[in-house]
DNA sequence: CTTGAAAAGAACTGCCT
DNA sequence: AGGCAGTTCTTTTCAAG
């Protein structure tokens, strides 16, 4: 595990919010030159507590207007069911995360799709055809709020 | 909604994977110009189909090993109750993400802990005394994969 | 859409404290 | 660790086809 002192965290907090910042405009807020800033992102990023930079796309601008939330209870388990299940469900587009979970269910998934019958397409077609799927259950996502996490 | 052509979508599919490619080197890929390409991201940012850049972080290397879903019902439910619960849950440092849904529970709330017993405090102090709230139900997380999403 | 060029800015390097 | 100075690369804007 990597420690961080506080200036660290006000470095990676800021790029949560906003990684287009660039290590001189951050670093003068934080009263460090531009290369000792940028030589501690670089190093962040060297210990792998900075996976790598995403683009936050506006998927309902794009046309996926719905966002659903599927939690998947497997009918047989074992481990060749599970890998059996996550190659399946990696290939389908719509999907866009699979989170393994220990609890009420066995993986959450979360489903885009263009608008209902887009999405009923997807779950008929693609979603129940899946090897060893058990139960399902389903929450439509009406809202979205991303906070800056426990670093904030 | 913005209609996107077939390098539109290439060009925000690259960006999903890793947002810190050039605009000259995508658009080698692509058999487009430096100019062209930069051209066509600067009008996805104008268009909000791509919101912004934030860095991924490994939560995990950085001491908060422990990830868990909590599915919220309210006990009374009412304008008022929402906004009392969200403006509260925003409060809490370890809540990363809120997403107010539709079915068996009214909330999913993604919270980040140093590990169990850590985790056991935030349920406790924080979690358990929000405003309004009634059943709670818990996943842990065990691994994640995010995809390409629909655009892949 | 393209190429080419130019200016501004950000990233990166080496050296020094 | 940090700062300073300099180099390299990218971004951003322009002109012209």
């Amino acid at each position: 595990m990597i420690d961080l002192d506080d200036i660290d965290r006000q470095i990676l907090r800021a790029l949560s919010e906003d990684a287009t910042q660039s290590s001189g405009a951050m670093g003068r807020k934080l009263g460090l030159s531009q290369p000792a800033t940028w030589r501690r992102i670089r190093r962040l990023e060297d210990a792998g507590a900075l996976r790598g930079r995403r683009v936050d796309l506006d998927l309902a601008r794009l046309g996926f207007g719905v966002t659903v939330f599927l939690g998947v209870k497997l009918a047989a388990k074992g481990r060749l069911s599970l890998e059996d299940f996550e190659r399946a469900v990696s290939a389908i587009p719509e999907v866009q995360t699979v989170e393994h979970i220990l609890g009420a269910y066995d993986y959450r998934l979360r489903v885009t799709a263009r608008d209902i019958p887009d999405f009923e397409r997807v779950l008929r077609r693609r979603i129940m055809t899946l090897p060893g799927i058990g139960n399902v259950d389903a929450n439509v996502l009406l809202s979205e709020e991303r906070l800056s996490g426990p670093l904030g």
